[in-house]
DNA sequence: TCGCATACCTTACGGCGTAAGGTATCTCGC
DNA sequence: GCGAGATACCTTACGCCGTAAGGTATGCGA
C-alpha cells in the first residue's frame, strides 16, 4: 500500500459494506460486483483489486453472510454467484446504521471549520 | 478486535484524520487528544485506546506530519505535545477532501434505498 | 492454433488496531 | 516520608485485512 495514495487507506473497513450493498440488489459474481463498484465510485482507476475482492468474498461466506453457487456465463470460466443470507441482510443493516453515525461525526467535526 | 463489534472495523483509516484534525485546533498531548476524541464521538465507551493512539502518533511523527516536544503538566509525567507540521496540514487537507468524496459515495449508495 | 478477454484463486507481505502489561512522575492523606 | 491513586507515556505479541505478483482454466475470434 502506497502509504498515502488517494483512497486506499480510507477504504479500509468500508469495502465489506459496499460489497454487501451491491448484493442487496440481487445475486452477483466477482467481476460483476467489481463492475458495479467501479461504476458507483465513478473513478478512472479501478476501485477494488481482484486480490482484495476474492478473499473478501471468501471471508464473508465463511462468516455466513453470503452463500454461493456456480453458474455458466456468456464467456470464460463458470461464474461463482454470491447472494446475501438473512444474516448478511441483518449485518448490512447494522453496518449502514454505523456508517450513518460516522457520517454524522464527520459533519460535526472535520467537515466544518477549516 | 472483536470481528464485528460496533465501530471498530469502521474506524480503520479514519483515526489518523481525526487525530490530525484535533491537532489543527492547536498543539495537544496524548491524553488531551483522547479526551477530545471521546467528546466528539459522544459515546460512553472510549473511542480510541491508548495502544492505538501512541503508535499512531509515532507513525505520524515519523512520516513528518507531526512534531513534538515535552512540557511539564499540572500532574503526572511530563506531557509530550504534538503539533501539525506544514506537511501535516497539507496531508489533512487532502484527507478531508477524500472523506468528502466518500461521504458523497455513501449518499449515492448505501444511504439510499433500503 | 494462438492470442485475448473472461473468470477465479493463492502466496507473501506490510499496515494498523488492540489486549495486556509495564514504567515514571506527581499529589494527597496519614 | 510513604503508600495509594491518578496522570502520562510506552512496548510486545497478535490477528485482520488490502495488495502486488503470479497462477490456472475456459471460450471466442482471427
Amino acid at each position: 500500500m502506497a502509504t498515502d495514495s488517494t483512497d486506499e487507506q480510507i477504504l479500509k473497513g468500508l469495502l465489506d459494506t459496499l460489497v454487501l450493498h451491491v448484493l442487496q440488489a440481487g445475486p452477483n459474481y466477482g467481476f460483476g460486483i467489481r463492475e458495479q463498484l467501479d461504476r458507483q465510485f465513478g473513478t478512472d482507476a479501478e476501485m477494488v483489486k481482484e486480490a482484495t475482492l476474492y478473499p473478501l468474498l471468501h471471508r464473508l461466506e465463511r462468516k455466513g453472510l453470503l452463500a454461493s453457487h456456480y453458474e455458466p456465463g456468456d464467456r470464460g470460466s463458470p461464474r461463482k454467484y454470491y447472494r446475501l443470507t438473512p444474516e448478511g441482510h441483518a449485518f448490512l443493516d447494522r453496518r449502514v446504521m454505523e456508517w450513518r453515525r460516522v457520517a454524522a461525526l464527520l459533519q460535526r467535526t472535520i467537515f466544518l471549520a477549516k
